[in-house]
DNA sequence: TAAAATATGTCAACAAAGCTGACATATTTT
DNA sequence: AAAATATGTCAGCTTTGTTGACATATTTTA
């Protein structure tokens, strides 16, 4: 530390301490903290899952997020992939470039309309989207464990619900 | 587009498509997608509310975090906030200083380990947390809209088991 | 009390993944 | 023939994360 300046006392003085917040935040009530942390901590760790499998590819998450969809919808165009995802396509040129040259993703002229390039998944895109998938599953299976079908249902319900409307 | 190499023919020939998935992944049902994938796409929306707010402010998600956690419980030191965010203190650094030169945080020197430095929201970083909080605490409320008292637990009992377990 | 450990800050360099703007090409639609 | 569309690509920038190294103040330990 080269200045501790900016650093104030503790007690009320001229630097302002006074004007500090000592209290957690409440909002009043009007706020559900719990659900907004809950959801935050979350995905955090539910998305450090597949970070090991993917340092060994030596890829990150946009690359898991790209070679899932395409594994899901195998033939969505690239203009699919960039409504789904929701980044430009500039973003998503980098990631897919490095997915198709690693043998994970091909893609094929569009039958119809030729302009279009329709993305599948390689044998071994199809194996590493599974591999990601597996340890995400298997922590949703322990977070399902003790729950019924019905209770089960209240999650989709409220993951559906949170989800901004589509526009179809 | 310069060269249309690496465009391969529908059907299958040399180039190795009739390696190809045309099927959905599907994990012959062990994999749980309708959950990863509602959780991909309500995290997605969900941290898109405070963006717009944040952008007035010219500041990030990073700081959105921290000034958050900070109003949430006042009076934690710089290590407490690493270990709840799980970065760098390099990373933090510059996001807390960023908040602590606009005003927003202040800093005290620990009243029994002065080494530490206890983190307290001003007027202006609790009114910006609050801002932040409540658009995505009215998304929460309407993703709830029609559940019950106990549904609504389901909810956060999911969000609970889907978190590492606590290193206490 | 001197030495070691701890809490924090800071410099520098780098990487991943997003962005904007501009422009090129092939193909389809008008 | 001209315009629109789907895609690719170049260049540069931003945010937010990383590692490694080292500095300072303070507390703990030997």
């Amino acid at each position: 530390m080269k200045g501790n300046d900016n650093v104030a006392r503790q007690m009320p003085d001229k630097n302002g301490v006074s004007e500090l917040h000592h209290d957690a935040m409440t909002g009043g009530g009007r706020i559900d903290f719990e659900i907004i942390e809950g959801f935050f901590f979350a995905y955090r760790d539910f998305i450090s899952d597949p970070d090991a499998i993917l340092e060994k590819s030596g890829f990150g998450r946009a690359h898991h997020r790209v070679v899932h969809f395409v594994n899901r919808e195998p033939g969505m165009t690239v203009a699919d992939l960039l409504d789904t995802l929701k980044i430009t396509k500039q973003s998503l040129a980098r990631v897919l470039k490095q997915l198709i040259d690693s043998g994970y993703i091909q893609q094929v002229a569009g039958p119809e309309d030729r302009r279009q390039r329709k993305l599948y998944p390689t044998r071994a895109g199809r194996e590493l989207a599974l591999a990601l998938a597996e340890p995400q599953s298997r922590r949703i299976a322990r977070a399902f464990e003790a729950m019924s079908a019905d209770e089960r249902r209240v999650v989709i319900q409220f993951l559906t619900g949170m989800q901004n409307a589509k526009s179809e």
